[in-house]
DNA sequence: AATGAATGAGTTTTCATTCAT
DNA sequence: CATGAATGAAAACTCATTCAT
């Protein structure tokens, strides 16, 4: 049918990989066309017949990588209803911890995209509904833990809210001194300390008041 | 005869108010010279009076805000040697919840100091200073939880690595989502979550293994 | 296909052209940018395509200027080899009479690189290698009719010093007052004197006291 | 009468000895201000209660220091009208031999001022009339020595320009090279080159034709 | 589709000049 | 007289974007 296959798709995907590349080490100012261009192997040109804009390209960028990061979630979350979840949590744990290789040099664009939201109502609202999403799927895991009696009767979304802090804290504390935050190690402890609390059983107050 | 009186350290200073009020609202690269100097009632000339140049404010500012908020946690750890623990952590996030208010508009230029870690050492060094600093101080409140009975006996490092996360994650998720975030409510539920734990009493396992 | 001719040099000497130009008008500083790049029909920014900054320009011009101005005079000096020396002292005089349309509007600029020369090392060198050679070539004619006869035993070196110090600083007085300075008949007046002496014949003092 | 004396000319010669020395230094564009006033122990403000601008002072200068050198001249020139002009002219050489330490690290202001010429009338008029004097001061010797019976009947004005010529080209040249032209001795010898010309008694030819 | 030469609006920084004290 | 803080016009240089080939 199509004797030369459509390149489009592949030449869009060619120049995302290659502007991430560029943005993760000269952030979104620093990084000239020309870079993109460069890394991409095509030339400045190109770029235009694939994206409108430099902008358009941030754009594409912030789609895709938290896009990315939902599936992962999705997928992981999906997968498996029916063991413990704890078990589960201690699974979503190893994930995130071997996901950090890909995360780590992309975070300064993460934090960028974070920055920018302040004063762009687009990427505002884009964030908004991504960590949404990303709560839901933990508050579903967690209803999943109370309704099996793993958990205490705490407020799902409370407590995604929590889980999800964590971990965005965590990455940020680990991207900013990765010698004093093991992450691996840390990703574990910080996920026992929440399921287990860190008073004393006995002593323990009231939750309520 | 009447020596004028010395304006350079209210200069300096209200200069960088300024420019923390505009780089917030736009950004250190979309704010102009020219918008610091209207802000600050000043000429753009005269910026340059007391700072050398756009990154001398901006490191200025990376080295007043996050000082600010190192003074207001040692003040604060350093107060209170006697009282339960527990009791001076929900004093803690009381604290952090009223600071909201001053922090929110600075939550932009903390992200895009994080992202410039990423490319800058000194500001990297600057920030894993910052960071050390914070979990010290949260470390030994913790410690003494432990030493009082309060806490079980975790690590307090680990622990104060996850604390920090906890308190810079929930920043971020406010930011994102002030609605769907209570900042005051959030910051007590976590908190609270965080001494109890998710795990009910009868079924807890042992920490390890 | 059809490959685009490389215009790189072409726009070169275009930019530097019009730069000559513009700089001897108005002086390297007070000479902008736009006016180059109006003058070579260009924009501005095509100019930092093809020289790194204003001062690579000025470089250029340095190097192109002296090194015309050289070349000239080592073809003069090569070319004849035989006949008389005072007459090819009188041939070099002629071709120094009809370069001054050239030169004459190139002169503010050779007389601020002699003032650039005073702070700036490289330009100092090689105005310094120039002159040497300069000097070097008369010498060598100089010593040709000394060889041969026509001139009596003087020292090459400190001749040619004082026929190239009898060029340079006439064309000084003719660029400040070409009406009271005729470039042509002086100069042949001045290449006479300096060849017959002021000093009669029967008057003449022996060289030394 | 007075009682405190007028300091405005010690002021302004103050200043202009100041800038005198820092645009030696740095050039009439580089140097600021600012540079004139800390040389001259002076605040920025007081540079303009005794000159309207910068551009004054650069005109003061260029008054201040051909008048100075004009009056070297004038002066010498007008002193011993009965001996030998020959004579007479070596001691000029011998007067501007010592003059060189004062003279050097005022050539590239000089330089600036003949590059200026070429585009501001009134110091292309200034330099017009001092050279003018120069010459017929040195005219004024040469025809004395023509009177004299010591110089061929010459030209007394393109003679004048010929030794002016010489003199300001020997001070070219030996700013660009110290090492190579030797100042007092090149003076001696270039001067008696012009009075005894190149060319042998014997094989001398008619001035003219 | 692809190229890369050319454009020119936009920004930081400098510095002569002014003027309140 | 003297000061030096403040001004703001001016200029070099950058780089996203365009478009002829």
């Amino acid at each position: 049918m199509s004797p030369r296959p459509d390149v489009s798709e592949e030449r869009k995907s060619q120049i995302l990989d290659a502007a991430i590349s560029v943005f993760a080490r000269l952030g979104f100012h620093q990084a000239r066309m020309d870079d993109i261009a460069q890394e991409a192997g095509l030339s400045k040109g190109a770029l235009y017949l694939y994206y409108k804009s430099k902008d358009t390209i941030i754009a594409a960028i912030l789609k895709y990588l938290f896009t990315q990061e939902m599936k992962a979630l999705h997928a992981f979350v999906a997968a498996e209803q029916h063991g413990s979840v704890r078990a589960q949590l201690e699974q979503l744990t190893q994930q995130l911890a071997e996901a950090m290789n890909w995360m780590r040099r992309l975070m300064p664009i993460a934090f960028e995209f974070y920055a920018i939201a302040g004063r762009q109502k687009d990427v505002h609202l884009f964030l908004q509904e991504y960590f949404k999403e990303y709560r839901a799927d933990l508050a579903r895991l967690i209803q999943r833990g109370i309704d099996q009696g793993e958990f205490r009767a705490v407020d799902p979304q409370t407590t995604a809210i929590t889980l999800t802090a964590l971990y965005e804290g965590l990455a940020l504390l680990f991207f900013v001194d990765p010698q004093a935050v093991q992450w691996n190690e840390q990703l574990i402890a910080s996920t026992r300390l929440l399921l287990d609390g860190l008073t004393p059983h006995d002593t323990r107050e009231s939750p309520i008041h």
